[in-house]
DNA sequence: ATATAATGTCAAATATATATTACATCATGT
DNA sequence: ACATGATGTAATATATATTTGACATTATAT
């Protein structure tokens, strides 16, 4: 998997660090940090708890153009 | 979970079966069938490839209104 | 130089997404 | 009435998302 850098960027944006948005979304800040690295594959609720905490919508963080996708 | 109606919806709209979208996707139709019916929370990747396999985006299929979220 | 916050990462445990097999129901066609 | 395809659902098994706790590193500030 590849980082989700439009996630750390947004999240930059609103001057959140890891742990403030794991604490909004009700995960641990290691969650976050899998995420943003490209870790894992987070569900959709929540990747839509996280686009709710940053004000984006899912596209704006979640969509990729092909690359490396396997599930 | 709610239902997927959405998803439903776009896959008749192209006129496939729960097994084609599953062979589309590369997962089994009780993983369709579940998402449909609201029964798990499908991972983002997955999403993804049903979104491509659907010629639609995220926030059209998954995007949901506040509603109901636990993870 | 030292303290502190933020981040990256690892290992072990738990929760849950997904697969597989199987069966019941509903619709459609013959 | 029977066959077949599509769907809904259940049980068990496996893969993996997520938690927890801990430690190392990097940056920033004092």
């Amino acid at each position: 998997m590849s980082k989700n850098l439009k996630l750390k960027a947004a999240r930059a944006e609103r001057d959140m660090t890891q742990k403030a948005l794991a604490d909004a979304a009700g995960v641990s800040r290691q969650t976050i940090n899998a995420i943003e690295q490209g870790e894992y594959n987070p569900t959709i609720k929540l990747c839509l708890t996280i686009c709710r905490a940053l004000g984006r919508t899912l596209d704006e963080l979640f969509w990729e153009d092909e690359e490396n996708e396997s599930l």
